[in-house]
DNA sequence: CTCCGAAGGCTATTGCACTTAGTCTAGGAG
DNA sequence: CTCCTAGACTAAGTGCAATAGCCTTCGGAG
């Protein structure tokens, strides 16, 4: 039985890289057939499908992360809002499965995932910076954004915008909006 | 064996109940076990896991409509957009497992999703009447409008707003942003 | 009232997934 | 060269969905 050479990182990575590659739910299953590997090694590495989810999550949120300090890198202001909204959107249209992951909760025993959530909601507040707001002000604006750019990618991806009208179209508007209602 | 009495509203409004009142799952097996009958009993009901979620989704959609529909029923103007968001948000928050189910696009083949769905979607559009906008307007209104009211909701759900300012007022202040980006 | 067929239960079984326990071997440390 | 551990394996248990086939109850037709 010639040995296979998993860590747990390889096991996790080629999770990540099945999500969007199979139609599929991400099982124990495919992913050990994947590896060419019975199911029961992967317990070697991993504790479980839980702990392969919760570590899968930490993952993708780090490639977002990734995205979107990208394209704010160096701007500023509405630019730099705009330019981290049309990131978020093409993040997740270009990895459907995969982005669900970025919404849950940071596991409050995991330091990696406290870490990267904290980092991603950072991105967003500084992004925001520029308008000058409150603390206070500064919270429930994150929170607008959140919601906007959650809810329309959400729905887009469920196929909840069936009418012909553009949608790029009706994301700019919402954004646009979105910058309207900041105090400049 | 004495005849449960079942039929296929009873097995479907017992699994709508079973949604919001356990953690778990709906599967077939806590479902016949509430009812207190064999798995494959139910089975001469509903034709199989698929087709009893898509029954429980028209069920919760009627749900919704009828929350939204009693909310903005004679009122119209901003005063219905925040009434309809308000009985939107507090709904979702009373059935936060039953909500993901009023979220899937309806099922082409089933003319009762088709219905209930194009009703949702028709009282959305209704509340925003008396703002006076063109089609297009509208309909990238309307997207704005579900996109912000599910991004939040859904935020809200998953425990993605952790800090302590008001959740509430976070919302309050969305609404009233969306309200003023319509042109009067 | 009796018969009988359909409707509505059931048991048994298969298939697939996750998980645990216990075994064997490859390959590096001493 | 020997040992020992990490990393693979087989075997087996659990839970769920689904199918097949049987048996009983109900209710209407004669």
């Amino acid at each position: 039985m010639p040995r296979a050479g998993l860590t747990r990182d390889t096991v996790i990575s080629a999770a990540r890289r099945l999500i969007d590659e199979t139609p599929d739910p991400l099982t124990l299953a495919a992913l050990s057939a994947a590896l060419g590997v019975r199911t029961p090694s992967l317990y070697k590495h991993v504790a479980g499908l839980d702990d392969l989810h919760a570590e899968v999550g930490v993952a993708v949120k780090h490639e977002l992360l990734d995205v979107l300090a990208d394209a704010v890198a160096g701007r500023s202001g509405d630019e730099a809002v705009r330019r981290l909204a049309s990131a978020y959107r093409s993040w997740a249209l270009r990895n459907p499965r995969a982005y669900p992951y970025t919404l849950k909760a940071a596991d409050h025993a995991s330091a990696s995932d406290l870490e990267v959530s904290a980092r991603l909601l950072h991105t967003l507040t500084t992004a925001l910076r520029g308008h000058t707001l409150g603390d206070d002000d500064e919270v429930h604006a994150v929170r607008g954004l959140r919601a906007l750019l959650h809810g329309f990618v959400s729905l887009e991806l469920e196929g909840g915008f069936a009418l012909p009208q553009a949608v790029d179209e009706s994301f700019d508007r919402a954004v646009e909006s979105f910058l309207r209602s900041l105090p400049s």
